[in-house]
Order: structure tokens, then C-alpha cells, then sequence
DNA sequence: TAACTATGGTTGCATATGCAACTAATAGAT
DNA sequence: ATCTATTAGTTGCATATGCAACCATAGTTA
């Protein structure tokens, strides 16, 4: 929800703004990566990261902790699978099951990732307090929940 | 920039929860669009808006005013056309520019989603005073200077 | 054991998006 | 007046995304 347009003043609604904000926290990230010759995308970076902290994953398991849907982390693994970042092995006991692992490369590349998030994060930071960075998060995870409900009652 | 991984506590960071809250507000009035049977998506009713708001603008203008690339908007608008919401008129002048301009039934769709919009800004900021809508869109302003200042630098 | 159900993953179809190369047309400069 | 540069828009190629239908496998139930 980003510009939404009414006589209803929007300009002065939070929507446009946080997807103002995301848009440009993206366009950072990918330049960035794109300038330290780091062919990767911001998507594929966050299951890096994702692999990084718990190798060894499977598809679903993976989806659900990026909040993708399983064939849109079907196809951003085939595309990292094709890098050489990551592979696939069928599980043993239940042969549905892919178990996701990095490669060497792979964990090579998201390390090199590391300071450019960290610099992001903190560009994203730089002038709040802690308690305001958690205060954003709690509005934020409200809003969440908010949302949430009233898409049940839809 | 949702869901960037590392040691470094990423839930603690603000990027995630912004992506997450987005996605889930994009959710919500897909969803509701839908079933009220309006067959239209969010960012081709960002566009009805614009020009509910100016009609006539061109197609640069009107992605500069949706932070979109030209081509984007162009195929958005092929699309609308195709639909009946919009149509496009050769600039008399300046052969190069289409002047774009709501048809009856895009003006008739747009009002129907405005009540949508207005729900969806309201679960929005359910819980938060107007002084703290202004607070948290100051922030994401300065946000968003400091990324760009910093690309500028990249 | 056979039949039905649930689960993990893939694929077709559709949306939106950006960059770069391109065309057409206007504007500017020599 | 002609050559050049700029501008508006389109198109090819690529990314990411979701839903629904589908396949294969596993689990459950009759």
C-alpha cells in the first residue's frame, strides 16, 4: 500500500511513506551489491541468510521464514541452485523432502553481504534511539496484527 | 530490505518488520478488492488515482508521481486500456506524449475502491494518534534522505 | 491391504518491476 | 538547414511473486 490517492488527504496517511521507504532501502541494497560485483539479489541474500543461521532446511521450512509462497522459493532456488550457492539433496526417510544446503560459495558470498547489511542497517538507524527503534517495531507489529485480524473478518 | 539474516539480530532491526507490515497491507486490500468483485490491483488503482486527482497527465508524469520506471508504468497502462478504465490521446503539439485520461467506468471503478482505501488506512493507523502518524512519517522521511544521500556516496 | 487424505515440491499462468537498447519526434546548435 | 542531443514511449530480457492445478510420496483410515 503505497499512494493511494483520494481527495482523502494520503500524503498525510503512513501508507505511501513505508512504501517509499522499502522501495529506496531496496534500491541501496541492490546497487550495493551490484558495486562490490556481488551477483546476488536482495531475495536470494535473505535465504542465504536463512541457510547461514540453519542449514539444511527444506523448501516449506524455508518459505514460511521469508514469507514467500513455496513456488516463488522454488524458483529463487533454482536460480541459486544454477550459481552454485546452494544445493538440493532429497531427504533419506521421506522422499518428498528437499533439504537445502550451502555451498562454499555460497557462504562465501553471503559473508561478503555481511558489512553491506550492516551498513544498511545502520544507514536504516542512524539517527533513532534505541527505544525508538523498538517503539517503530511494536506500532509496526500492531499494525500487523491489526491487519491480520481484519482479513479474517473479510 | 525484509529479512536480512546475519548474527547480528536481525529481529531487532527495523528492515524486516517494515517489509512484513507492506506485505501483509498489500494483502489486505488485494484481498478486499477482490471480494468486492473489483477487478483491478492495488497499483493500477494507485495510477486511477493520480488521475481521478489530474487528469491528463502524461506517462512520465505520472510514473515520476508512482515512483515507477516509465516502462513499468507503460505496461501498467496497456493493461488499464485493455480494461476500459483509461485511454490514451496523442499530445496535439508534441506527437511524442500520450496524455492519459480516465474513461467513465475507470472513474466508476475508482470510486468504488475508495471505501477500501479508507478501511485500510483506518486499520492502519487504528491505534496511533495523529501525533504519532506525523512522528513516524518524519522518520521514514529522514529515512529515506539519508539512504539517498548515501547512494549518492556509493 | 486398499482407498482416501495430507504434504512437499513443480509448473502454468498472471501480476508488477527495472535496466538497457531502441524508435520517433522535438529542440538546439552550428 | 543540417546535424546533434534530448525526450517520450515501447520492447526485450531479467527479477520476484502468488494462486491453482498437478504429481509423487507418505500417512491414515476403513
Amino acid at each position: 500500500m503505497q499512494e493511494l490517492d483520494l481527495e482523502i488527504d494520503l500524503e498525510k496517511s503512513l501508507g505511501p511513506w513505508l512504501g517509499k521507504t522499502i522501495k529506496i532501502t531496496d534500491y541501496y541494497l541492490h546497487e550495493a551489491f551490484q558495486q562490490h560485483g556481488l551477483d546476488i539479489s536482495k531475495e536470494q541474500m535473505i535465504v542465504l541468510g536463512k541457510l547461514n543461521k540453519n542449514d539444511g532446511l527444506n523448501q516449506n521450512e524455508i518459505a514460511d521464514l521469508i514469507w514467500r509462497d513455496k513456488s516463488s522459493l522454488a524458483r529463487l532456488l533454482a536460480k541459486m541452485e544454477k550459481k552454485g550457492y546452494i544445493i538440493k539433496r532429497q531427504h533419506e526417510q521421506d522422499r518428498r523432502v528437499n533439504l537445502v544446503y550451502l555451498t562454499d560459495s555460497g557462504r562465501e558470498i553471503f559473508r561478503k553481504t555481511r558489512p553491506i547489511i550492516q551498513k544498511a542497517i545502520n544507514i536504516l538507524e542512524m539517527d533513532l534511539s534505541k527505544s525508538e527503534i523498538n517503539r517503530m517495531i511494536e506500532i509496526l507489529k500492531r499494525i500487523q496484527d491489526n491487519f491480520t485480524r481484519e482479513l479474517k473478518s473479510l
